[in-house]
RNA sequence: CGGGGCGUGGCGCAGCUUGGUAGCGCGGGUGCUUUGGGAGCACUAGGUCGCAGGUUCGAAUCCUGUCGCCCCGACCA
C-alpha cells in the first residue's frame, strides 16, 4: 500500500511539484476515524505537509506542552476549550489509540462506536439529566426539530447501559467489557490549557458488565494491568491512585496521573510506595492536638477576632484546640436548599469533595446535589433571615436552628428561581445539618464560638452542646501529614495530569436504567459494571508536558508522529538530494516511518525545525553525500553518529526496535 | 458565575495617559548573494485598530454597550 508513495518518489523534482501518496486522501478510505496507522501514512515530505512552525510562544498558551503544540505546529484553536488535530498531531493520537486498542483488545474487550447525539429520556431514567444539564452541567444539549431534547454525549454510562439491557440477558453471556475511542463533548466550566481540558476531546472509555461483584473486581484489575502496560508503551512516567467518584458514582475508583508540574492534580503519596491518593481522596492521620486545660467551660470576650489566627494571635491557643464551624447551603435536585454546619478541628481544612459526598449520602433522597455555597449576608438577605441573628465569626457547632427563621415575608415569595429553570424552586430547610470531622469530635475539651458576636467560650465538651454531629471523615489530607499504613512514613506531594480512571461503579446504573440478566438459578438481577476512561487527546499533550526540552518536543518514540526525519542539508546539491531521496524511500521499503526534509530552506531552519516538532531521529544527508557519509542524531540524547549510508537502516532498526 | 487581564496586517507586540485617520520585529511574495543550527541586501503585498453606538470639526486613543479570548477563583465566615 505504500506503493503510491514509492512511485511518485521518482518523479518528484527538485521543485516538489509531483502529487505525494499523502494528498491523495488515502486515509479517508480507512473507513474508521480512529482505524490504525496504514501504509499510506508510512511517510511524509516536510514540504507537503503544511507544516507551520512558530518562533514566538503564541499569547493564548500558558503551559509549556500547550505552547509547544501550537508552535510546532501540531493544534489550532477553533474556539475555547475546542481544537483541530493537524495532521502531525493526528498521527500521535492514532499511534496512541492503536496502542490503547491492542491492550484492551489483549483482554478480550470489544470495540464498538455509540453515538454522541443522546435522548434526554434516557439520562432522565439515570436521574442525571438535569444534574448534567441544569446550573454547573457540563452537558450540551439541544431541542430537535422534533421538539425532542437531545444531549451530546459527555460520557456513556446511559448509553450502554440502555444497550446491555437490551442485549445480555443471560450469566452466559457474561462478563463482557465494551470499549470505544471517540469525540466526548462537555461544556467544561473553565477549559484551559490547551488539550488538557477541552470542550471536545477524544477519550477512550469502556464499561464492563457483570454477574457479580467478584468477576468485576477481576476485570477491574484487569484494566488496571491494561492500563499501566498503555501508559508504559506510550512512554509514560505515570503513578496510579486512589480517587474520588464523583459524578460517575460507584465504590472503588483508581486514577493515572502523570506526573507533571502543570499538573491540575495534586497527588499525596507516602515514599514507601505502599500509598497514593489524590488530594481529594486521601485519608492521613492529623497531627495530635495539644491538650487544653483543665477550667471549666468559660466565656471568653474576643472582640473583631472572627478567624482562627486572631484567636491564636490574641489569647496563645494553638489552632488544633480550637473548632471552627463552617456554615453552608447545599442546593439538590429537588429544590431543597440544606443548611450545613459543618466543625472542623481548627488546624484542619475542609475536603469538599468529601463533604459533597458526605451531602449527597446522607441527604440521597433530594436528589443530585447541586452546589454547596457559603452561607453570608447575601444568602440571610435573599431568605429573609433575621438580620445579626446568625453571628459570623462566632458560630459554635450548637448554632440553633431558630437562627433560619424567618423574618417578614412568606417563604419564598420574592425568591423563585427563573422560570424556565429546568430545576424545581429553591425551599430552604428551617433546620441544621451537623456534621463534624473526627479530628473535631476527638478533642474532649476545646475553644469554639459563643453564637454571640464578639464571643467565643474556652473548655466548651461536646457533652455541653446538645447532641452530637454526625461524623464524617471531611478533613482534607495534607503533605506531611502521617501515613495511616505506617505512621513513621509522611505524605508527600506530586502535581499529576489525571490520563486514565478505572471505576467499580455496582449496580448503580443497572438498577436505574433496569439492566437485567438471568441467573444460574433463573432470577433476575441487575448487572454489575465497571467503565474505564482515558483521555487520548489529553494523554497526548501530557506526554509534550513530560518529554520536551528548551528546543522543543521530545515524543517518546511509540507515539511519536514519525520515528525518523531525514534533512537534506542543501537542496541545491544534486548529490545530497539524491542520496536522501534514496534513503528516504529505503527506509519506507524497510516499514520505518520517516518525513523527508525537503524544503527549500537552509540547514539551520530544518534543524530548528526537527528538534522542535521533536522527531526521535534526525538522519542529516549534508557534505559527507559525496562519500555516502550521512549523520544520526538522536533528539532525546542529543548524541551525533557518523555512519555510512548503507549502515543507516541498520543502525535505526536497533534503535527503533532493539 | 465572581475577580483580573487582553483584543491593533498571518504570529508576537508598540502606539492609547496628553484625540489630529498606524508603527516595529518575525512571517509572506519577487530578485540577487548566501548555504550544517531560525542568513544578508533590495523591492513588494498585507491592517484602518474585535463589533455597535455615543462624544467631538476629528476617535486605535475618551464614554457606553456588546462579542471573543486568556488567567485566578468559585471552601476556609
Amino acid at each position: 500500500m505504500q506503493c503510491a508513495e514509492s512511485r511518485n518518489r521518482a518523479s518528484a523534482s527538485k521543485h516538489h511539484t509531483g502529487v505525494n501518496a499523502q494528498t491523495t486522501l488515502a486515509g479517508s478510505a480507512l473507513g474508521q476515524w480512529y482505524g490504525p496507522l496504514t501504509s499510506p501514512f508510512l511517510a511524509m515530505r516536510v514540504s507537503r505537509l503544511m507544516l507551520v512552525t512558530l518562533r514566538d510562544d503564541p499569547a493564548e498558551a500558558e503551559i509549556v506542552s500547550h505552547k509547544l503544540l501550537l508552535r510546532a505546529g501540531y493544534t489550532r484553536r477553533i474556539s475555547s476549550g475546542i481544537y483541530a488535530y493537524l495532521p502531525l498531531l493526528w498521527r500521535v493520537l492514532q499511534k496512541i489509540s492503536q496502542i490503547v486498542r491492542e491492550e484492551m483488545n489483549a483482554t478480550g474487550a470489544l470495540e464498538v462506536l455509540l453515538p454522541q447525539l443522546q435522548p434526554a429520556d434516557l439520562w432522565e431514567r439515570s436521574g442525571r439529566w438535569a444534574g448534567y444539564t441544569a446550573g454547573e452541567g457540563i452537558m450540551f444539549h439541544l431541542t430537535d426539530r422534533q421538539g425532542r431534547e437531545q444531549g451530546l454525549g459527555p460520557t456513556h454510562e446511559e448509553v450502554i447501559t440502555t444497550l446491555a439491557a437490551d442485549l445480555i440477558r443471560s450469566y452466559r453471556q457474561l462478563p463482557v467489557n465494551l470499549y470505544q475511542i471517540q469525540t466526548k463533548f462537555r461544556d467544561e466550566i473553565r477549559p484551559r490549557f490547551g488539550l488538557m481540558r477541552g470542550r471536545e476531546f477524544i477519550m477512550k472509555d469502556a464499561y464492563s458488565f457483570h454477574a457479580d461483584e467478584a468477576s468485576l473486581r477481576e476485570t477491574y484489575a484487569d484494566m488496571d494491568g491494561a492500563y499501566r502496560r498503555i501508559f508504559a508503551r506510550c512512554g509514560l512516567r505515570t503513578v496510579a491512585v486512589e480517587a474520588d467518584s464523583g459524578a460517575i458514582g460507584g465504590s472503588a475508583s483508581q486514577e493515572f496521573m502523570v506526573t507533571a508540574e502543570a499538573g491540575e492534580d495534586l497527588v499525596l503519596a507516602s515514599a514507601d510506595g505502599r500509598y497514593a491518593a489524590n488530594q481529594e481522596r486521601a485519608v492521613s492521620l492529623a497531627s495530635e492536638a495539644l491538650p487544653l486545660g483543665p477550667d471549666p467551660c468559660q466565656q471568653l470576650s474576643t472582640p473583631g477576632q472572627t478567624t482562627i489566627e486572631a484567636l491564636v494571635a490574641a489569647h496563645g491557643f494553638d489552632p488544633s484546640q480550637i473548632v471552627k464551624v463552617l456554615l453552608l447551603a447545599a442546593r439538590f435536585a429537588d429544590g431543597t436548599v440544606q443548611p450545613v454546619l459543618v466543625s472542623l478541628r481548627g488546624d484542619q481544612q475542609l475536603n469538599e469533595v468529601k463533604l459533597a459526598n458526605a451531602l449527597t449520602a446522607v441527604l440521597a433522597d433530594h436528589g443530585a446535589l447541586l452546589e454547596v455555597a457559603p452561607i453570608d449576608g447575601a444568602f440571610v438577605e435573599r431568605w429573609s433571615l433575621t438580620p445579626g441573628a446568625i453571628p459570623f465569626g462566632y458560630l459554635g457547632p450548637d448554632l440553633a436552628d431558630d437562627t433560619l427563621d424567618q423574618k417578614g415575608k412568606a417563604p419564598g415569595v420574592a425568591l423563585t428561581s427563573a422560570p424556565q429553570s429546568p430545576v424545581a424552586p429553591p425551599r430552604l430547610e428551617r433546620h441544621f445539618l451537623r456534621l463534624a470531622d473526627l479530628t473535631a469530635l476527638d478533642l474532649p475539651r476545646f475553644v469554639c464560638g459563643a453564637n454571640q458576636a464578639d464571643s467565643h467560650r474556652v473548655g466548651a465538651t461536646w457533652a455541653d452542646l446538645g447532641p452530637l454531629p454526625q461524623t464524617v471523615d471531611l478533613r482534607a489530607a495534607q503533605p506531611g501529614d502521617r501515613c495511616l499504613h505506617d505512621p513513621s512514613q509522611h505524605l508527600e506531594a506530586t502535581r499529576g495530569i489525571e490520563v486514565g480512571h478505572i471505576f467499580q461503579l455496582g449496580r448503580k446504573y443497572s438498577t436505574a436504567l433496569d439492566a437485567t440478566f438471568t441467573n444460574e438459578a433463573g432470577q433476575e438481577e441487575p448487572l454489575w459494571m465497571g467503565c474505564y476512561g482515558i483521555g487520548v487527546s489529553r494523554l497526548a499533550q501530557a506526554a509534550v508536558e513530560q518529554n520536551h526540552d528548551a528546543n522543543g518536543i521530545c515524543w517518546p518514540l511509540a507515539i511519536a508522529p514519525y520515528a525518523v526525519i531525514i534533512v537534506i542539508a542543501n537542496l541545491n546539491e544534486p548529490l545530497q538530494v539524491k542520496l536522501a531521496e534514496r534513503l528516504y524511500g529505503e527506509l519506507q521499503s524497510a516499514g520505518v516511518e520517516v518525513m523527508l526534509d525537503d524544503r527549500d530552506e537552509r540547514a539551520g531552519v530544518k534543524f530548528k525545525d526537527a528538534d522542535l516538532i521533536g522527531i526521535p531521529f534526525r538522519v542529516v544527508v549534508g557534505r559527507g553525500a559525496a562519500s555516502g557519509q550521512i549523520e544520526l542524531v538522536s533528539r532525546v540524547e542529543g548524541e551525533r553518529q557518523d555512519l555510512a549510508a548503507e549502515d543507516l537502516l541498520t543502525c535505526l532498526m536497533q534503535r527503533i526496535r532493539p
